[in-house]
DNA sequence: TCATATTAACCAACCGGTTAGTTAGATACT
DNA sequence: AGTATCTAACTAACCGGTTGGTTAATATGA
C-alpha cells in the first residue's frame, strides 16, 4: 500500500517536473509518507523513476498487440489503430510526459527502448510492411511513417498547453480528442492510401 | 565577448540538460569564466535562460516570413516550406531542444509563445487558409495540420537518439535529413492535395 | 520473538546567489 | 605630462538553504 502510494505520487511529480525538477521530499509529502520510506522500498531516486516507468510499461505492453490485430484488411486496421492511438495517449498523459522527459535527457533511454519502444516499433513496422506488400497502402518508408505518426500524436499531448495558449480551447477534452483523431487519420490515410484505390491514378514521387 | 561566451555555453548546457539539470557552475566552467560573471551580466539563472532563448528568437524571427513568401501557387509554396523546415530545425537543434524542455516544464511558455510561436503560427495558418480558399489543398483544419507538421518535424529532431537506437543510423546526417524531408513532404502533400488535382475523385470524410 | 514497516534526526555535498575586494584601463584635473 | 579618480570587468571565498541519501531507534503484528 505504502509502496503504491509512493509510486502514484512519484508518477505525478516526475511527469510534471522531470527527474531533476522532482524533489524527493515533495514526492514523500505527496504520498503522505516519511521520506525515508522511499529509500526503504527503492534504492535511489533513479531507481524510483525506473519503477514508475516499469509499472507503466508492464500495464501497457500486453494491451498493445491487440490493437494491431483488428479487423480484416490492413489499411482499415491501420486506420483503426490511428483512431485508438491518440485516445490512448490522452488517457496516459503522465506516461507520455515521462517518456518525453526521458527522450530529452536520454538518461534511461536504452532500458526503455529495449523494454518497450523497440518491440512496439517492430509491431508497427510489420503491420505497415504487410499493408505495403498487399498493396493496401503506398510504398512509403515504414520507419518514417511511424515516426511521423508518433510525432503527430505525442506532440499534440505534450504541446497541449501551447494549444490552449494559442487557441483558447483545452485540447484534451473528449471532443477535442475526437477532432484530433479525425484530423490525424484523415491526413495520414490520404497520404497512405494509393491513389488507385481512391478511384484515381498517377503519383510521380519516388519512395 | 565574455557575455557571448556565457551565452554560448549556457545554450549548449541548457539544451542538453534542461533548466533544472543545468548547473550554474558547469555553465561557468564551459564558458571558461568565473561563476560570479554570470551574475554580473544576468540577474539570475532564469534570466540567463531567457537571454539564450531571446537571442535565438531574435536571430530567427525575421528569416521566417521569407520562407512563406515563396513561389507562385500556394500548394507549391507549402511544399517548399516543408522542404525547408526540417533542415532548418536540424540546423538549430539546440533551439528545438530548448523549446521542448520549456514545453514540458511550461515555466516560460507564455513569454515564448507571445514572442515567437503565436506569430509564426499565424503565418502558417494564413498560408493554409489561403491555399484552401484557392482550392489548392483540401478543406483540412489549419490548426491540426500545423500541429501535425510541427509534431512530425520536432519529434524527429528530439527523438533522434531513439532513431539511432532503433535503426543504427544517425538520423541527423545530411542524407538522412534529405530522406526525412522527402518522407514528410510526401505524406503531408498526398494528404493535402485534393484528389481531383491528382486525376482522381471521391473522398468521403468530413472536415 | 522475529521480521517487516516506519520515523525523527542527521549528514555531507551541492546549489544558486552574494560579497568584499582586485585589476587594468579610460577620464579628468593640475 | 603626471597623477588622482573613476569604472567596467573580474575573482576567491563565502553563505544560507536544499538535496539525495543514511541511520539508529522504535512500532507493529504474526
Amino acid at each position: 500500500m505504502t509502496k503504491e502510494k509512493i509510486l502514484d505520487a512519484a508518477e505525478g511529480i516526475f511527469a510534471d517536473k522531470g527527474f531533476d525538477g522532482a524533489k524527493v521530499q515533495k514526492i514523500a509529502d505527496a504520498a503522505g509518507v516519511n521520506k525515508a520510506m522511499l529509500y526503504y522500498y527503492f534504492k535511489s531516486k533513479d531507481d524510483l523513476l525506473m519503477a514508475v516507468i516499469g509499472r507503466f510499461i508492464e500495464g501497457i505492453r500486453d494491451s498493445i498487440p491487440q490493437h494491431f490485430a483488428a479487423a480484416g484488411d490492413t489499411a482499415r486496421s491501420i486506420e483503426t489503430f490511428l483512431d485508438f492511438y491518440i485516445g490512448y495517449l490522452a488517457r496516459n498523459r503522465a506516461f507520455v510526459r515521462l517518456m518525453a522527459w526521458e527522450l530529452l535527457s536520454g538518461k534511461h533511454l536504452d532500458a526503455i527502448a529495449h523494454n518497450y519502444i523497440i518491440p512496439t516499433f517492430g509491431l508497427m513496422r510489420d503491420k505497415i510492411t504487410e499493408a505495403i506488400s498487399t498493396g493496401a497502402i503506398r510504398r512509403v518508408s515504414p520507419e518514417h511513417t511511424i515516426f511521423s505518426v508518433l510525432g503527430m500524436n505525442i506532440f499534440y499531448i505534450v504541446a497541449s498547453p501551447l494549444f490552449t495558449l494559442i487557441l483558447g480551447d483545452d485540447p484534451l477534452t473528449p471532443e477535442m480528442i475526437r477532432k484530433r483523431k479525425q484530423a490525424v487519420a484523415d491526413l495520414v490515410m490520404n497520404g497512405l492510401v494509393p491513389a488507385e484505390l481512391r478511384r484515381s491514378a498517377g503519383d510521380k514521387r519516388d519512395s
